[in-house]
DNA sequence: ATTCCAATTTCAGATGATTTGCATTATTAT
DNA sequence: ATAATAATGCAAATCATCTGAAATTGGAAT
């Protein structure tokens, strides 16, 4: 995920965009929302509005660079699209998030579709629950 | 879902509610934004506020009366619950929903929580897609 | 039927997340 | 280097949703 990239898709390589490519692909918490990553761009001493950074990460996911994601509680976080198409598992109590990837489940999805009629575009599947440290 | 409905879920039986019950009923839509509702409740001319109508529906919810959706887009739809659980398929172009339930998803769903260490509580799973009317 | 009190509604104003308008600044093809 | 154009920053606007507080209502007891 580089300069390259960007140019590929479109868009013109400045500061912003480079630094928050920068911070989706460094920090280990692969699901950051806007916020995360306005308060990272501050922290490093970037002076990046947030309104850029939404501007940015929109651009990002219609350049299929970022996947956009609506979790329960009313925010969106960003991932970077690395390809694999994956689900998640998302603990109610901490926010914390894995993934995971099942095909029986990939392939139901598609057959479920058809068979309604519908030409699947995506889909989201989000599995809820208390995770291993937050269980009582 | 009645009078008694409510009073069962430990809530007065007031105008607002009985008429938000009556609207989740009776439209043929059977997925409504706190929007729709309360643009429905206009129209009839019941004079309910619009801050009334989120109440309302966060205690039937709460209630387990009805069920809330994030469906992509920001903003929640309710539907009344029949108990029968169920996922949705949405179309991406005019919005309809269709509904449906697969019960090898259901179980892997609680096989791959358990494997992460997770308890679940919920899932949500939604298929985006083009509908039949949709397709060009 | 009337009264009383807690539950409920209302309205307005507060939120939090996200978006927009516009003047300013940076990027890139020339 | 320069010009043309796209991108940014800031502030102010939106959108969905929630809250506070005063006024109203429902329903149990009279």
């Amino acid at each position: 995920m580089d300069n390259q990239d960007l140019r590929e898709a479109g868009l013109k390589v400045t500061v912003p965009r480079v630094k928050i490519l920068d911070i989706l692909e460094k920090s280990q918490a692969r699901h950051l929302s806007a916020e995360d990553i306005y308060r990272e761009l501050i922290e490093t001493g970037k002076d990046v509005g947030l309104a850029t950074v939404y501007r940015v990460l929109t651009q990002f996911e219609a350049a299929d660079l970022v996947i956009r994601h609506n979790f329960e509680g009313g925010h969106s976080v960003f991932e970077l699209n690395q390809g694999e198409h994956h689900d998640h598992l998302v603990c109610v109590k901490c926010g914390r998030v894995e993934e995971f990837l099942d095909e029986t489940i990939e392939d139901k999805q598609h057959d479920i579709a058809t068979a309604s009629g519908f030409k699947m575009t995506s889909h989201s599947l989000t599995i809820y629950g208390d995770c291993n440290g937050c269980q009582v």
